[in-house]
Order: structure tokens, then C-alpha cells, then sequence
DNA sequence: GAATAATCTCTTAGCGCTAAGAGAATATAT
DNA sequence: ATATATTCTCTTAGCGCTAAGAGATTATTC
């Protein structure tokens, strides 16, 4: 069974022999995977009026503690994007009416930023077919090739300083 | 060990525990490690002053059979963008004496994208460091695991239908 | 108490990308 | 041959993001 990478990886040793391309076979794989994954996620939030960006926001507002609110700086950390990616971000979340943006009484630099009702509904109905969008790509593994992945993407991230954060 | 997905599907366990998150643990961390890859690649691309979409291009051209030439259409499908994009970054490329972009007798539709000298120098120059910053990340891993990594992600780009090209 | 540093959100120019489509060249059907 | 469809590259408006920094608030130092 050969893929796009294993060609890559082929052409290289073709063209540099001399060189040790090996890592390649994770990291070609890595990025191509997560390019896929994402565009194919993404057809499910569609189908609810979202994108990833999006459902990234109302996500990790919905898993917090109620009442589900959370600051800006909270969200940047969590999404890892920059402090203006999610102004941006919360801009177009909060024009649809799906959060609202309030003044935090303990620190008057924070915003506490919350799901409407709106924001609520919308992001509990697309859980579950994101969740089984999820489940349709990981089917054709069996489960120790599932765990296997999971495993090797976690030393890997330890081995990127992705320790556990707060 | 525990690492950031972690605290998410615990979070998810709290909030939701009628939902099976589990895959969750492997499309967060695919999601998180390839950010954070791309983001560490980068500072080697740096180095040479390159980074990811121009060195993409070059290694493309530099990995083909000699004379090196594709043609843009061929680089769009290596690369996963659209057209538009590897116009831009052809445009930037050439603009920088780094390819040539020369009419294909063959079929006056395509054009044939080449590495100059300085080219060809310059990706000859970047790849061994390319490499190096690649085995690095992959260190903490043993055989094993970057075996596991390596076949879940194929086995995971099946089941996104990304079979062999060509 | 006043000055300085740190923290937090927001603003905006610029970047690379996509989507949609134009224009040119080639392939196919009749 | 001629019309139609296809293929290929390029153009460009618009999108979300980053980088740099402004403005406001809180913490710290003297």
C-alpha cells in the first residue's frame, strides 16, 4: 500500500541519496493529514452556518464550567491563535447574536465573553455530527492503530513543548 | 502525562458525558502538533530565508528528475492549493531569481517551472538543516512509536481517500 | 502617592490563500 | 472543418490570520 508520500519520499531517494529523508514519512503524512482533516471537517460545520474558526470559539466556551465564560486571553491560549485572530473572531461571532461580550467587575482590562442562547443550540447540534464526522474518518482504524496514532502524537507534542497548560 | 487535549476531553467528560469524545484525542492532537510543527519548520525555512510555501516549491522542483522542470499544474497537485496560489507563489519566486518560468513547446497552455542556480543552491543548502530540525522533533520517539505515527497516519490518509497520485 | 511596568483588548496594514472566473490553447464530437 | 468541451495559467476581490502597536486598566516600585 503506497501513498503520496512514499512517491515523495522515492523521488528523494532517487535525486539525494545521500540524504536520510525518513522523517519525512511522519511529517509529509502530518501535514498532508491535517490539511485533509480539516477540510473535511469543516463540510460538517458548514452544515450548521459554521467554519472552524467558529465552532472552534463556541467549542471551548461550551466544554468550559458554567456558566461558560471566558475571557479573550482564556480563548487565545486555548485556540492558539493571537490576541487579534480572536477580536476577530468573536466580531463576527457576536454580529450573529451566538456570544456576548461584557465588562468583567474584578478586572476592568478582561472581557467575559458567553454563549447566547443562540450560541448555545447551535453549537450542542453540531457537536454530535462533528463527533460522528470524526468517528466515520478514524472507522477503517482498529483500535490499537487509533491508540497507536493518539500515542505517537503525544510524545510527539511533548516533544514540541505542548506541555499541560495552567 | 498528561498534555492540553487531555484537560479538553476531561472538560468534555464534565459538561457532556453523553457524548463519546474519544476521537477527539487523536484529530485534537493531529490539529495541535501540525500547527506547532509548521511553526517550529518555520524558523529553519527562516534561517535561509524561506519559508514554508517557497521551500514547498523548491523541494517539489528539486526532488522531480532532472532538468527539475513541472509544470504549475503539477505543483498544485504536489502542494494541496489552488492554482491562484502557486501563481503567487511562482510570482514571488521568480521575482527573487529563484525559478524560471518558460513556455512548454509541447502544449502552449502549460509553462515549465525551473530552479535557476541560485535555486537550486539555496534548497540544496536549507534541506540538511530541514532534516536536522525534523530528526530533532522525532528524537524523544522510539522506533516503535515513529513507526505508529508513521502508519496511523497512512492508514488515516486512506480513509480520507488520498490514495497514490498519478 | 506618583511613576513605572505589566497585562489585556482592540486596531489595522499587510500576507498568503481561496473562490470565481477570464483568456488562451488543445482535445473531442459531429 | 467547425463547434463545443476541456485543460491550463493567470487575475483579483475578499477572507482570516499575524505582527506591531495603541489605549485602557491594574500591579509594582520607589
Amino acid at each position: 500500500m503506497t501513498d503520496h508520500v512514499d512517491l515523495v519520499l522515492a523521488q528523494w531517494g532517487d535525486q539525494r541519496p545521500d540524504l536520510d529523508v525518513s522523517p519525512m514519512a511522519v511529517f509529509g503524512r502530518l501535514s498532508r493529514a491535517a490539511r485533509l482533516v480539516s477540510t473535511e471537517l469543516a463540510r460538517t460545520f458548514a452544515m450548521h452556518g459554521l467554519d472552524g474558526p467558529s465552532f472552534d470559539v463556541l467549542a471551548t466556551l461550551r466544554r468550559s464550567a458554567p456558566p461558560h465564560r471566558l475571557t479573550p486571553a482564556e480563548l487565545m491560549r486555548a485556540s492558539m491563535v493571537t490576541s487579534g485572530a480572536i477580536t476577530q473572531r468573536l466580531d463576527r461571532l457576536e454580529a450573529r447574536g451566538l456570544v456576548t461580550r461584557t465588562r468583567s467587575e474584578a478586572d476592568g482590562r478582561n472581557r467575559l465573553v458567553g454563549l447566547t442562547d443562540a450560541g448555545r443550540v447551535l453549537i450542542d447540534a453540531a457537536l454530535p455530527d462533528h463527533l460522528a464526522t470524526e468517528e466515520r474518518l478514524l472507522a477503517p482504524l482498529t483500535t490499537e492503530e487509533r491508540n497507536a496514532l493518539r500515542d505517537g502524537l503525544r510524545a510527539l507534542l511533548a516533544s514540541l513543548g505542548d506541555a499541560e497548560q495552567r
